[in-house]
DNA sequence: AGGCCATCACTTGTATGATGACTGATGATA
DNA sequence: TATCATCAGTCATCATACAAGTGATGGCCT
């Protein structure tokens, strides 16, 4: 009757890590079942009240189950009909998920996905920008001369520049991935004391690729804003892939 | 005390809306409050008794919807201390939302984001592919021409060539994205009938862009790789600008 | 016979109270 | 001073009850 969980009063050495909580462990069990295809698309899972009996657990946990897999998209749940498996996998959100590779690898696989999101933005930047978006680069551009100036590490208004770029394309999408792969990008807070020294040397590169960049874009040279994409990130790659 | 919502015995026209949980309305609140900002990262959330009374509804209720938002890497939780504007933001996930736009206009923007992505990779495949990698490339084109001739629509297979190219470049993070991409690009089975016919005219054509890309990266000719590759999808791209 | 509708069984949604487990601080103790 | 038991606060889980939506069944009326 006791969940298995409140009697693990036993040795369980080496197990820092918290718990998974009751709810955790359901759903995971349900989405495997599901993203395997054990749990075809527009069945219907069990009845709370069956879960409740096969899972041993309290109708609580197993609401919070099925709760987390509709807001990952997984079911769909209707009152007074059941739960049933997602048929519209559009409604499942990406997710960048570390499959065991270190830090380094890591960081440098989602700097490969930047590149190859943003050197093709690049294009459509140069070939559709507006007069307004043009601006909106340019400032984004002196925002980042003015923070090197005040010799701070500048990582978000480098950043910013991107975003406006792939603002420019007028597609909310491009910009809103690209703003999406920001955090995994940005170095955190934490680690910018040790870099702002090494970086600082690459600042002035860094903004004369920018400087290219734009040019390119505002020239409305697709071919030329893309290349020179593809050179600032892929030297920004190369520092990543040899020291990491 | 009773929350408004069992109040709604009273007139209540109009409102064909399958009416929001209220969980869901609750989390949306919250949402709103944390992605405006006005609840700062790291700062701790009224806890569950305070919700209780806040929103005037039941535990159950407010745990849902907390634990919606966990789910969405939005906030964190821990036992015994509270739960907590989630810090980390490469927690959250990408979501496609439309904002607004009509059916034609969400799809081309889809596929110029697709475009954006699927050029440059193009390129990385071909500088990188395996043996194996261009085996499994060659394979889906062969089950594309095999559908074909079976005078299927094989939206399937020609998606899953495009895969077969992102896999190729080794890296998962830009094979999975596409993958994520794939269900807003693949055609439902619904639309499927009346498309078929039109578009077997273009099949054809389909076939013979597939394998100039094929062709560029088994030369590991990254620059013909990414051109064929902007190529074929910008008609792609074209033809549902004109007709959705 | 055919259409309408009350009813019922089943399911999810919400409320409530009780208990277990974890955390951080407080204060007693050696 | 350092250690540890204790305690209040918080989330995790359990149990139960009732509300509300859904679909089918079957009776009723025309």
């Amino acid at each position: 009757m006791t969940p298995s969980r409140t009697q693990t009063s036993a040795p369980q050495l080496g197990k820092i890590r918290s718990r998974s909580k009751l709810s955790e462990l359901i759903s995971g069990q349900l989405r495997g079942l599901i993203l395997r295809g054990e749990l075809a698309p527009g069945t219907q899972l069990p009845t709370e009240s069956e879960m409740i009996e096969q899972f041993g657990v309290s109708r609580t946990v197993v609401r919070e189950a099925v709760s987390a897999l509709k807001t990952d998209g997984l079911v769909t749940v209707h009152q007074g009909r059941g739960a049933f498996v997602a048929t519209d996998r559009t409604l499942q959100p990406f997710r960048i998920v570390n499959p065991g590779l270190n830090e380094r690898d890591h960081i440098v696989q989602i700097l490969e996905l930047r590149l190859c999101h943003e050197v093709e933005t690049a294009a459509l930047a140069a070939e559709r920008h507006t007069a307004d978006q043009m601006n909106e680069i340019d400032g984004a551009l002196a925002a980042m001369a003015e923070a090197v100036r005040h010799d701070e590490p500048a990582y978000e208004q480098d950043f910013a520049f991107h975003v406006a770029i792939a603002q420019a394309t007028g597609n909310l999408y491009i910009a809103n991935f690209l703003s999406y792969l920001g955090p995994f990008i940005i170095p955190r807070p934490a680690l910018r004391a040790q870099m702002s020294r090494d970086r600082r040397d690459y600042v002035e590169t860094l903004q004369m690729e920018h400087a290219e960049i734009r040019d390119a874009i505002a020239e409305r040279n697709a071919e030329a804003a893309s290349r020179a994409m593809r050179t600032h990130l892929t030297r920004g790659l190369e520092l990543n892939r040899q020291s990491g």
